[in-house]
DNA sequence: ATGAAAGCGCTAACAA
DNA sequence: TTGTTAGCGCTTTCAT
């Protein structure tokens, strides 16, 4: 197999306990020992074995990532995030998906159970109370994203989808629109409850009034915009503006408003949530509220190393909330974009 | 720490090599005992470790995957197929991305001098010979991804690029179009080579003149798309149809020809390469080439393991290429599109 | 400053 | 069928 540590002890005529001093820069080896056998270990090109290692020090540096299936752009920024962080302190990154097929409490138990990861950074769409238990009773720490729990007793990072929402619809008040639709995510997710609270926390701090011919129920998927934006469109008492709970459905919003010959923002205003790569190409390019996925990812990882290295306490629960923004477009109204575009 | 064989072997009162026989289902154990055993490890719930047991093994069931910054779609769907792929055969999947930052030969180096993966999937733009001479030298078995490398040196699964832009261009040389135009993606890539190639081989094989001016040089990107319409729209002769080397640059050119009052498919035909999630929101919906990434993750992974197993030479060549699908959209003047829509 | 040796938890060869 | 034991390659005490 590979060169291992007795080849290098060896070839330099000393034990293995001092080359392992000397490659890992902890106890004492004389200077001219420890840079005769770094020397050696570079030529032969030497890499100590990471199971090995692990095995003696119960720690494999390598920590694991359950994620749902999900938007492939937030997929790809989460993992670019952790694996940004992982690369930065020397980690490795084991990913598992829990598509439909697999059993998200077997998968998180054999991640936990087994030696194979430090930690885990789950992301699960709801957290029943199997998990929640199983997650509770972990040796190993974790670190939830975006389940927005508010229990206080794990660690996790969201994005904060009520300041988001209540963000761009304020921004549509003070364009000056009354009638403020909403067309929601699904209900009992928690984004879209959010979301949803965000949207009339704004209408209320305003004094605005709820209407519920103006809140309609959807799916986050395109069809639910395109259904949803002519469901509002025909009633006798029309929107002056939509707030989409995401982009998908603003998408599908204006195609349902290209069919009907609606013009957006000069008939209808529309904004949307998540910033995806699609908005940017809509015309005009959608107002949405931009989500720090990449970030999440890097913070989420940033704090479980620190879990795993004790300098933050483990079985202390932590919540953080990360800062969503405003992306102006010209669909809510305004002549002046801030955001980027793709001509 | 965790419960381990020692303490299953105590509770049961036998040998830990009889825990590990029970466990591991071989070697001859009494019925009786096995049972037993295996109760005891459930109500325990024991997982072995398995870091010991990959010290112990010379094994981890881990596989690497590195892959370079790419369409969020296709990293997506990559890793969907090695995970997909790697849970049934419980093996498990470590990935690095190959960012600007990250130097790719001590990634490489990283994940394969160590013990810490049986094997790698590595996607990387281009080989050069350092990484070429490390993919040669390494002793754990590797599959090369999409690198259109036929050297006979390597493992390799590929997109077959040629054949797709084969097709497509012959499916619209059978619409009757005879000034058909490319838009090319970047030179050396390639992807984008063999697409080209696809390209001229459909146009000879019907007899039909390959024009320079109808040759667009691109980038993949939507910027390309819009001015390489431009440019061509504002020559002397101007192409019947266009084909795009991949659907972002199809991107470009429908909003190139949406500003400049062009009609797709009346005025021209258009025809794209991938089939992005995006292209199905075009209208007319984009006739594309699909290629089957999932699929791609799928088999590599599949091909590596049987290297690792033995079960093929994993010192032996290997190249495959996977073959891409027609999708009729409405861009290529089809009046019957086949692809499926949103609406 | 260095070496000897005892693990880490498991597998597998060999004995019984 | 079962147990004993020698590793796997490393870290880390404890001597020296």
């Amino acid at each position: 197999m590979d060169i291992n540590i007795n080849e290098i002890a060896r070839v330099a005529g000393v034990s293995i306990a001092t080359v392992s001093r000397a490659l890992n820069n902890n106890g004492s080896v004389k200077e001219e020992t420890r840079q005769k056998i770094q020397r050696i270990a570079r030529e032969l090109n030497y890499k100590p074995n990471p199971i090995a290692r692990g095995l003696s020090r119960k720690k494999t540096d390598t920590i694991g990532v359950i994620l749902p299936e999900m938007v492939d752009e937030f997929f790809t920024e989460i993992i670019r995030g952790i694996d940004e962080e992982a690369y930065r302190t020397n980690n490795y990154v084991m990913v598992a998906s829990s598509y439909s097929q697999r059993n998200i409490v077997e998968t998180l138990l054999e991640f936990m159970g087994s030696g194979r990861v430090d930690g885990l950074i789950l992301m699960i769409p709801q957290i029943n109370d199997d998990v929640s238990t199983l997650i509770y009773k972990s040796k190993r720490p974790i670190v939830l994203l975006n389940n927005n729990i508010k229990n206080n007793k794990f660690v996790s990072f969201n994005i904060n989808n009520f300041q988001g929402a209540y963000n761009v619809v304020e921004h549509l008040i003070g364009h000056g629109y009354q009638n403020i639709a909403i067309i929601q995510g699904p209900e009992g997710n928690i984004d879209a409850d959010e979301r949803y609270r965000g949207y009339l926390q704004a209408l209320k701090n305003h004094n605005l009034p709820v209407q519920n011919s103006l809140i309609i129920p959807g799916e986050f998927n395109i069809k639910s915009g395109y259904y949803g934006f002519i469901r509002l469109m025909s009633q006798p008492e029309k929107p002056d503006a939509i707030f989409t709970a995401n982009d998908m459905m603003a998408l599908g919003v204006y195609e349902a408003a290209r069919t009907s010959n609606i013009k957006i923002p000069q008939d209808v205003a529309v904004v949307g949530f998540d910033d995806i790569f699609l908005s940017r190409l809509l015309s005009p390019r959608l107002t949405t509220i931009h989500v720090p996925i990449v970030e999440l990812g890097r913070k989420s990882m940033r704090y479980l190393l620190k879990m795993i290295n004790n300098q933050v306490d483990p079985k202390k629960s932590y919540c953080e909330e990360l800062t969503t923004g405003l992306v102006i477009g010209g669909s809510c109204g305004c002549k002046n974009s801030t955001a980027p575009t793709l001509f």
